[in-house]
DNA sequence: GGCAATTTGGTTGCGTTGGCAACATATTGA
DNA sequence: TCAATATGTTGCCAACGCAACCAAATTGCC
């Protein structure tokens, strides 16, 4: 591992770069506010009011955003026509489970059109997922043509995703080693496909959409079913690491005399704090949409309180030192994470002897998720369109 | 904490930027190459001959850089004259420490031109430091003037410090709380100031200079006397978090049992892993400059080995822990942790009951730090550097 | 030693592009 | 009607890419 890449951050700028950089700017703003005016626009850029008309007017023409008269602004002046992220391209969001496949539709602004979900008896082979992904895009085909364009296929997969060519590493619970999937579902349909570790897209969606908009340095966690994965977002941009392996918050270690993960460590956090051990204290193992919240947050069962006691002091040593080691200014609990933070908010917020330094613990918030059902699908079109508002103008 | 900073990151971009960006990237790249050929950057940079050679004697003409011809290039065709940094523009590095303050003049390239040390009975107070260092820089200025320009201090300080404004809000070794260090400086001699977490410079520097050069993904851990500390580099640039607090690998919880740690947490890194306990079971307690590393490798002693691998042990988690979460290329140890890497190097890179995903751990390499004494006066210099480099027309 | 091949530099001028300032105009609330 | 805010249009300037020319320096072959 001695290959030290030469980095291809030192790029030069041309006039060239200069308006793509400043197209790419504006509908990144538009898609992620879901709309500005265009002199808001102006303020936030810097640039010229006529600069950024003539952008906008590009933008416009090729049909990525459009612009509508905004309606009672209640304040004085000429209203500013207000810049919206157009209807017309969509990205695909796919999430290939152990008993389903789940396709979304989803528009700029972080919009679900539409999501279809495959059920499955059985965990799909990489090719099995390829083949069903290609009938779903197909049967939906007929209702897009004409209407809409799709930019790419972001999909979110349940495991350790190289994100430079999409090749899953491990996704043990599909029992995947080492498939190249977005290439497979690239040349089976035709559209560009990237793929990425689903918790890393939860934290994308959470970041863009949900309760970090506008915050620069965030994490997430998240709490599944199969275990405990997270999203890092420093400076504005996702932490990918050299390969795009970053954000395996599951892996810390919590307890030295823990259980053996599946990972080749001990005392993991997700062999610690497991959303199958709350089901189970609570008496609610094998039942079907139970409200893990209510059930924790109204039981008076000691030994619920003592496994909710132990869990969040667990979950209490990761955020320390992720806190410790990132410094951001909130941090987002999604999944059976939400719930556990729901049933004693006030442990987390001091995390007793588990204390970040002062210095970063008083600029950290810890809350809940607030994007829903529909996270994995915004976080999966983010990267459907991510190539778009690199370069509008490409397309 | 709900203040929801609008990203200042969408930023618009006009021709002036172009030039700025193209400047910077050049005075940059020369900066932490030593030097490079005008072919070599117009090849990085993507840019036409013309251009490249217009910004380079943009530079010449500001004295940032050189061009000297090229001696012996091996190859046919006209050798391209090397562009090296220019000697004249200086930066101050400063370290404040318990027992003495360091003033080191350093020029582009990363080369220390000289260190001052003044030798302290007590640790000071932040006025005396500010005034010692006043004292410093007046007796510099009369070898200094005529021949070089400063562009700035930065200041390595071993604590907490606020990077937005130099505030150290703790540095518990100096008893520093809330100290304004960088602007009281700043006041005294009238040079623009910056401050910084010691461990995070000593980051930069092994990032720009030492073991990490062209890795845009790597971890520093600095193991010093008073404690261990870190810096992160991602995507090339220096993680700081929302404050600048980020890198406290220090307060990695290691072991839940453990002793209670300075920060109000227990059983972090640097409570387990520290150096005096290593210099007393090898017997070289209260010993004057002791060479730990030879100590440790050529010990027959069990008690030694015993200790060596009890506090790698605990290291191996924080290695753990830190390359899940953030897949670097590299892992630099400095300072006695690279003793105790010297001790016995199969042991971190194998970690054992600590392994990191595997896929992460493949692409990382674990190695000792490249820079020696002069690592915080690089790092610090590269503070001093930084308004230069990011604007060269502006000087 | 001479010559071709190769690589890079120096200079100039042209064309393209993007951003900005200035002017005139449109819309709203008080 | 006025003040405030915003848009539309036009002409100018700065920066860069590129092409074309010539010059320079080096290697390697004859």
């Amino acid at each position: 591992m001695n290959d030290r890449a030469v980095r291809p951050v030192a790029r030069g700028n041309s006039n060239d770069h200069v308006r793509r950089h400043n197209l790419s700017t504006i509908l990144g703003l538009v898609h992620h506010a879901r709309g500005m005016s265009r002199s808001q626009l102006t303020q936030t850029m810097g640039l010229n009011r006529s600069t950024i008309a003539a952008l906008v007017s590009e933008l416009a023409d090729r049909d990525l955003v459009r612009e509508v008269d905004a309606e009672s602004t209640f304040q004085v002046g000429r209203p500013s026509p207000i810049v919206r992220p157009s209807s017309t391209p969509v990205g695909l969001a796919l999430n290939p489970e152990i008993d389903a496949i789940t396709l979304g539709v989803v528009g700029l602004g972080g919009v679900v059109l539409s999501k279809t979900r495959h059920a499955l008896s059985a965990p799909p082979t990489a090719e099995r997922a390829v083949a069903i992904t290609a009938g779903m895009i197909d049967d939906l085909r007929p209702a897009l043509d004409g209407v809409h364009r799709i930019t790419g296929i972001g999909v979110a997969v349940p495991g350790l995703v190289r994100e430079t060519d999409g090749l899953v590493r491990l996704a043990p619970h599909l029992n995947w080693h080492d498939e190249p999937f977005a290439r497979m579902l690239e040349s089976a349909t035709g559209i560009p496909v990237l793929a990425a570790n689903d918790a890393r897209l939860g934290g994308r969606a959470e970041s863009a959409f949900g309760g970090g908009r506008g915050l620069r340095d965030m994490v997430y966690f998240n709490g599944s079913p199969s275990g405990i994965g997270g999203g890092i977002i420093t400076g504005g941009l996702p932490l990918g690491g050299a390969e795009g392996y970053a954000g395996e918050l599951g892996h810390t270690m919590v307890n030295p005399y823990g259980t053996a993960c599946h990972c080749g460590a001990v005392g993991c956090l997700e062999t610690e704090v497991r959303r199958d051990r709350l089901l189970e204290v609570a008496g609610l193992a094998g039942v079907e949409d139970v409200d893990l919240a209510t059930a924790l947050t109204t039981s008076t069962d000691a030994m619920v309180a003592a496994e909710v006691g132990r869990q969040l002091g667990f979950l209490g040593v990761a955020l320390r030192n992720t806190i410790n080691l990132l410094n951001p200014r909130l941090v987002v609990l999604g999944g059976f994470l939400a719930d556990l933070l729901a049933a004693d908010p006030l442990r987390l917020g001091d995390l007793g002897s588990n204390r970040p330094l002062a210095a970063s613990r008083q600029s950290v918030d810890i809350r809940p998720a607030e994007l829903g059902a529909d996270l994995l699908m915004i976080g999966g079109a983010e990267l459907a369109f991510e190539s778009l508002i690199a370069d509008p103008a490409a397309f």
